[in-house]
DNA sequence: TTGCGTGCAAAGGTTTTGCATGGCA
DNA sequence: TGCCATGCAAAACCTTTGCACGCAA
């Protein structure tokens, strides 16, 4: 589906460059506004068409929140193999916030999944869903408005 | 964001219908299909504005593939509150096969990120991805035509 | 009778695609 | 020079929303 890049053009290196200084995880319209912002343009559909590649190339991963929402990238680049497999995703429904972790413990689920379902798991581009400490006890202490609960 | 259910219609029980019966995980459109056929048309808007309501409601799941591509709809009526939490997906990025999982294995997980950290995970609209043993098999094997890998 | 739920159509937002042009090798 | 990558605009796609009507309570 995605292309081998095949020549070295500014676009490319932009993108590149965005991710390793900006680093963290941004949307292509992130990106795109980012570059504009420092000079260097390049169109939506091109951010997007490198996505694709870079993404096929395993230098960023993707990962979706939520349909409807734009996708989010994010450099993998820094992490050495290792490093790499132990960093994923939490996203708080409540908040919407997205947090970063990085933590070892997972390897035992990849490892159980492998062994027991034969399904290698790839942390990254999996977002764990659920709710973060803070809202749960703001709920929790006030029911504040809403009666209706978290979003889901 | 979703509203209560405060009337009885015969759109929300063709619905539920759906769900109980044909089981499994479907999208939007799917089930504006599958009701069609059966005679009882119901309308895309509503079918989206009932899965909303249902989604909050705890009735159905709903969790996302990829962005751009429709989210899924799950029965959750069946689980007792046990099995629900005991329910996930894996997505395998070469075949685009989205398996469907049961087991216990992973309340470890959901414990270890609650006291490690904080965070109260809901298996239920999260998706492994990953890939799965045939893709793996077929892939290391034969390295047929492609040799840029699987999709990501 | 009240007002929620529905259907239709249009809008909104994200991502992809066609085609002519420009730039890398 | 050959061909890939880009830019622009339009299309495709999923999902939400506005509005008038019908139906449950």
């Amino acid at each position: 589906m995605n292309t081998k890049t095949r020549y070295a053009t500014k676009q490319k290196s932009a993108l590149l460059d965005f991710f390793r200084s900006a680093g963290g995880h941004a949307t292509a319209a992130d990106i795109c506004a980012y570059l504009e912002e420092r000079g260097s343009r390049v169109s939506l559909a091109t951010v997007y068409r490198q996505l694709d590649r870079l993404v096929g190339e395993g230098l960023i991963g993707k990962f979706t929140i939520d349909s409807g929402t734009p996708a989010c990238y994010e450099y993998l680049g820094a992490h050495d193999e290792q490093g790499a497999e132990s960093c994923f995703h939490l996203k708080c429904g409540t908040c919407g916030r997205l947090i970063h972790l990085h933590c070892d413990e997972i390897s035992d689920m990849r490892e159980y999944l492998r062994s027991e379902h034969g399904f290698y798991w790839n942390p990254l581009g999996t977002v764990f869903y659920g709710e973060c400490a803070e809202c749960r006890t703001t709920r929790e202490d006030g029911r504040i408005s809403g009666d209706s609960g978290p979003d889901r």
